[in-house]
DNA sequence: CGCTTGTGGAAGTGTAGAGTTCCATTCTGG
DNA sequence: CCAGAATGGAACTCTACACTTCCACAAGCG
């Protein structure tokens, strides 16, 4: 991502298509508000564009995990961070995981090796599970695909207006931490 | 859904397009054994199949939850038995749910009116808030999507090959019922 | 046996959208 | 102010796929 207009493009089809799958090149390039000539200049193939928005959007994700240092404090309290962090960042992940096929094709293409890129946050699941906070029945992947869906469903909500920006993180942190189920004695 | 060719080719194209969103018609033709022409008999464009997929398709998942009987008994052991239930018709939830433009574009247009369609997991929810078995400071709207979601990701994760069948509704209830914390006492 | 109906193969047309070419214009650094 | 780079408008080509047409074949049925 060398100069503006480049990010320019690849931010504008991140955020395009996060609300819009199928939105064609003309509306990238409208939404970049730039030429489609330089749209093609750019990025000569459609794939390369889809490429590199889903590089781009994965590092801003990642970047926002790091920065809710999941790997500091008590694993709730860490957990509560990350998924503060991600609601930052919605627009990136409706738009990559917003379509399987993105990771299931493109990610794998990216980088042929790496035998498993050393995920934060299953990280963070797997010390909570250590220390006794979250549940070691389930498996650590599992709990992290049920996390990515509950805050990709919470900003579903927001996208179609059912629900405020700011309830994501205390909505999906709840239920996260405490399932649909009525609790013994919590009336909060 | 007259007749078996006819049937054939829908539930052909639910099959399909849940594994593979954007296969083309000859795909679905094929899928279906049924020639192209055929095809394009039965459904002159291409917009007439998907409405007919979705509406099957609902319809399925219609039949589904109204045979687990989500109004009679405990809300949690109904619960269960929805999930159960969902777990048997995974390929029209994963058709229906898997491309949300699905449910905004097509729905609306097949029933202009109908000001709520009287949904039965939504009653399920609201008579366990008011027993006091679900958690009432979520909406019953949202712990549908949770529902909804949850039962996604784990379907998603069998096609992956991640999880294995018939720990879907085992491993769903689990999560949706306690969340990821571990619990004080709980063993299994 | 011939009529009707359902089927499908083959070879079309039409269109949307990706990718290209060319040239005029604007921007930028020296 | 000028040269080179970046930009974008316009008008292409090309390809995939939806949709059509026509004809042939097979099955059920009077």
């Amino acid at each position: 991502m060398k100069n503006r207009t480049e990010r320019a493009i690849v931010t504008a089809a991140i955020r395009t298509w996060a609300s819009e799958r199928g939105a064609t090149l003309p509306e990238i390039a409208e939404a970049a508000e730039v030429g489609r000539t330089t749209l093609h200049r750019y990025f000569p193939e459609r794939d390369g564009l889809v490429r590199a928005a889903v590089e781009h959007a994965l590092e801003v994700v990642g970047a926002a995990i790091a920065e809710a240092q999941p790997d500091t404090g008590h694993p709730l309290e860490a957990m509560r961070r990350v998924v503060a962090a991600l609601a930052s960042v919605s627009e990136a992940i409706m738009f990559v995981f917003g379509d399987q096929t993105l990771m299931r094709d493109v990610v794998p293409t990216a980088e042929p090796d790496l035998p498993t890129p050393h995920d934060p946050v299953i990280d963070l699941i797997r010390r909570g599970q250590a220390e006794g906070v979250f549940d070691d029945q389930l498996t650590a992947e599992w709990i992290q695909h049920v996390l990515w869906g509950v805050t990709y469903t919470a900003f579903e909500q927001v996208a179609k207006g059912s629900q405020a920006k700011f309830d994501v993180a205390a909505t999906v942190t709840r239920t996260l931490e405490r399932g649909i189920a009525a609790q013994a004695g919590e009336p909060t």
